[in-house]
DNA sequence: GAATACTATTGGCGATGTGTCAACAAGCTC
DNA sequence: GAGCTTGTTGACACATCGCCAATAGTATTC
């Protein structure tokens, strides 16, 4: 890496975000200085400033790339019964997780300033973006009680507890991950939400 | 209070703990300074340091206390069928909760530090705790199977993130709680262990 | 191709936080 | 009240952060 070499903005920030999210993945948040991203990337400290203010704002932006996954899948998803349903949000949530694994579970447990009102503010928008993504392939996704949305995001907590038994811990196959949570989303799909809405 | 007074040790350690207890609860790890708490107890800033080390090892000891729950009622757990203990077991984990409400949610999600090793392993007994609880009140504290406790964690996950709903963002009440944990615990012991053990 | 304008980038300043330690002094013992 | 023990202080050295004026690449103009 040359120093003094100009880049466009875009592409400087974007580099300088990528470094970020390497060690915000690696180590939590008081732990990564910004000498340390300026370092890794080549530039100087001030420049870190320049681009993302303060080292708050990087690390926001850092979980909100971590965080940031493909929707896509979700409109092709099958019109069959509960439990085909079920089976296949299932199995989307695995594979974006797995797919992700270290950096997504690090930001989704907030690696370092949980607890911050900002940070708080941006792990929820992405947990209740799965969470409508659960409500919609169950076909409850137009419904607006935050009752039901609330168990939507209990549930894929215990979805992200889950995921960090089978890849960081290593304690549970993928097959056992997937009994678990279909089994748990249909009883609440068939026991919890008739009583309790 | 007088600068200067001299206290037992037990005694001040415990004086600075609790203020740092305090101030861990209110605010995340970063935004919580020595001097902050050195101030709060009335004392030099140098004196935290004297009895707890580092900030992180004073932080440590927050966590260490704010998780530490009384486990007496667990002995007389009734001995009824599954849906009894399951019942009691989960009126137990709420009773708890939402006593200590805000400092043991700012704890469990590890209100700033998330990802550290130390911390994490703290908090990581404090939910191997609760699960063995779960395992034992539902008749299977005995086995050291693995992959079963794996699952115990990942249920106490979500019943901390269910906590989380009903005491934080007070979108749903003790009741809807109660019936989602209850029914959710039911389905895994008769669905999923059977299967995946 | 040299002069010019634009701006990405640098490097250092001041403020704040942290760990360490020698010196101080409060309170006990004789 | 002298002396000892040790709880407590205050300051030093170092690291990190936000800020900004000065610098130096790069494109543009003639």
């Amino acid at each position: 890496m040359i120093r003094g070499r100009r880049l466009e903005p875009d592409a400087r920030r974007e580099q300088i975000l990528s470094v970020a999210v390497r060690l915000f993945g690696e180590r939590p948040y008081p732990e990564v200085s910004t000498t340390d991203v300026a370092r890794d990337a080549g530039v100087a400290r001030g420049l870190v400033n320049h681009y993302f203010g303060t080292k708050k704002e990087l690390y926001l932006e850092v979980v909100r790339v971590m965080l940031t996954v493909p929707e896509v899948a979700l409109e092709r998803l099958p019109v069959g019964d509960p439990p085909q349903r079920v089976d296949a949000i299932v199995t989307w949530f695995l594979d974006v997780v797995s797919r992700h694994s270290t950096s997504w579970l690090a930001a989704i447990t907030a690696g370092g300033m949980a607890g911050d009102s900002d940070v708080d503010r941006v792990i929820t928008e992405a947990v209740d973006v799965a969470a409508d993504s659960v409500l919609a392939a169950v076909g409850l996704g137009d419904r607006q009680d935050e009752a039901l949305r609330g168990m939507a995001r209990a549930y894929v907590g215990m979805a992200t507890y889950t995921a960090r038994e089978w890849l960081q811990r290593n304690v549970l196959t993928r097959d056992q991950v997937h009994l678990l949570l279909t089994t748990t989303l249909l009883a609440i799909l068939e026991k919890v939400f008739p009583k309790a809405l």
